[in-house]
DNA sequence: TCTGGGGTCCTAGGACCC
DNA sequence: TCTGGGGTCCTAGGACCC
């Protein structure tokens, strides 16, 4: 590969062109178990997804044992007899770190967009100074307030952000995949010309964020196989052959600015509660008691927002590892009495809608509910948004609209944030009905539909009983 | 035995209207 | 003989992301 950075002085020094950076903190969920747990670094350490299901989160230890992304749990199990260490996902620990990183991240820029729980868009577009030397100091000051490593990228687009942080990534963990002096903070912007079509040209199209599976597949077939292909590829042609998303991606790579920094995202649009269950289920009233639950959850979200469900989809579906099993799978959307964010509402419309959907002699793996149609609960202001949380009818049959509905949900909400989830719920909602076998869930301490965690974490920064204590 | 969960956006196609 | 056309809205499904 030919020199990267342009020579000094080659070209007289002016703003920087690159403006906006990827902060992303590296192997984020392993990382912050770390953070409580130092006897594991340099260990080969996975992140188990909900009911220890498959890694989601890998150290890079880890993936030198080759554990892949998503590897189902039993197939790589045996790698425990090389050290393979395999936590339960702590989300409630997780999510906490993350708000900190993404506190100290926003301090560096003025503008930062939240994209996901490990990353975030900073815009730097006027800040004065070495871009990439602010990187440094932001990598710098996130390994050692809250000791989570992370890499940056930089570059004129958002697209080209994230390649670069790829490349941080890349060069980082695997030497000799690009110049070492790209590694952890990378630059696209003070590449030169020629030095970052060479660059582009060493990496697989599908390394392009907004290229996955179907549409590598289809752009290789065309020829497209680097980075550099796709930025050089005509984009009416893209756009007629993909979408006016590989469009804007295309020109995004020639440093054209398609896609705006989000620094204010507007409300949801949907909100999904689902789960896998432990053990197949084959009962209507287990299925209804986890409906319930997942209702009461999505429920408790709506309420965090501040907002009211028009509509919610009820699904369920058997296991499509199982092809020697009776396969099933349905959806039904139901409309909601009105827009609401009452927990009995959305519980009841999600019992009856299941009761719809199931068929006996099926093993169910999961289900779900969808609430859609939000709006914001102040839209028609606050007495609307009481009125919609009326109580259900009384013994007489009276409707009783009423405050102390939402003074109730209120309530229930501040309950269960104190002493947990779930402590208070609609009698539907798990716990009633009949007793549970014997059984494996039952010895689990679980419901017969609820989550296997066998590996589970302490929650050390959101729950008072888990926090570390250090003896004098 | 054992395969996650929560989102967004775009497009195609049907319903409906004038 | 000859059976419109364009716009909007909604939904389902597919693609992507982490």
């Amino acid at each position: 590969m030919p020199a990267l950075l342009a020579a000094p002085g080659a070209a007289p020094r002016r703003a920087p062109v690159s403006s906006i950076a990827l902060v992303d903190g590296n192997n984020f969920y392993v990382s912050c178990e770390r953070v409580f747990r130092p006897a594991l670094a340099g260990k080969p350490v996975i992140v188990l997804s909900n009911n220890d299901g498959c890694a989601i989160s890998r150290s890079n230890e880890a993936k030198a044992l080759g554990v892949r992304m998503g590897q189902p749990w039993f197939q790589c199990r045996a790698l425990q007899a090389r050290g393979l260490v395999a936590l339960s996902a702590n989300f409630a620990l997780y999510g906490d770190l993350s708000d900190r990183m993404m506190s100290i991240a926003g301090s560096f820029a003025p503008r930062q967009e939240v994209y996901s729980i490990d990353e975030c868009f900073l815009d730097f577009t006027g800040v004065p100074g070495d871009h990439r030397a602010i990187g440094r100091a932001l990598r710098a000051r996130l390994q050692q307030w809250l000791g989570l490593p992370s890499c940056v990228g930089l570059g004129p687009t958002k697209t080209l952000a994230k390649l670069a942080n790829h490349v941080a990534k890349s060069a980082e963990r695997k030497p000799g995949s690009y110049p070492a002096e790209l590694a952890s903070v990378c630059d696209l912007g003070q590449l030169a010309p020629d030095a970052l079509d060479a660059l582009l040209a060493a990496t697989p199209v599908a390394e392009v964020w907004g290229v996955g599976r179907r549409i590598e597949a289809a752009l290789q077939a065309q020829g497209i196989a680097t980075a550099l292909d796709l930025k050089r590829a005509d984009p009416a042609a893209l756009r007629a052959r993909f979408s006016v998303v590989l469009e804007k991606t295309a020109r995004e790579l020639r440093g054209l600015r398609c896609l705006d920094l989000d620094d204010q995202p507007g409300p949801r649009q949907q909100i999904l509660v689902s789960r896998s269950f432990g053990d197949p289920v084959t009962r209507l009233d287990d299925l209804q008691q986890a409906l319930s639950r997942f209702a009461s959850r999505a429920a408790e979200k709506l309420r965090l927002d501040g907002q009211l469900a028009g509509a919610m989809t009820v699904f369920l579906r058997t296991s499509p590892f199982r092809p020697q099993d009776a396969q099933h799978s349905a959806s039904i959307t139901l409309p909601l009495p009105g827009p609401t964010a009452d927990t009995r509402k959305l519980a009841d419309t999600a019992v009856r809608g299941i009761a719809q959907l199931f068929r006996p002699g099926h093993r169910y793996a999961k289900a779900g509910v969808m609430l859609l149609g939000l709006e914001a609960a102040g839209a028609q202001g606050a007495a609307q948004a009481e009125l919609s949380l009326e109580l259900p009818e009384d013994h007489a049959g009276h409707s009783r609209p009423t405050r102390d509905a939402g003074r109730l949900m209120a309530s229930m909400d501040a309950l269960n944030r104190r002493f947990g989830a779930g402590t208070l719920r609609v009698a539907a909602a798990g716990g009633g009905g009949h007793p549970l076998r014997a059984g494996e869930a039952a010895e689990a301490g679980r419901a017969r539909w609820g989550m296997r965690r066998e590996r589970l974490t302490p929650q050390y920064t959101t729950r008072w009983g888990d926090r570390v204590v250090v003896r004098g």
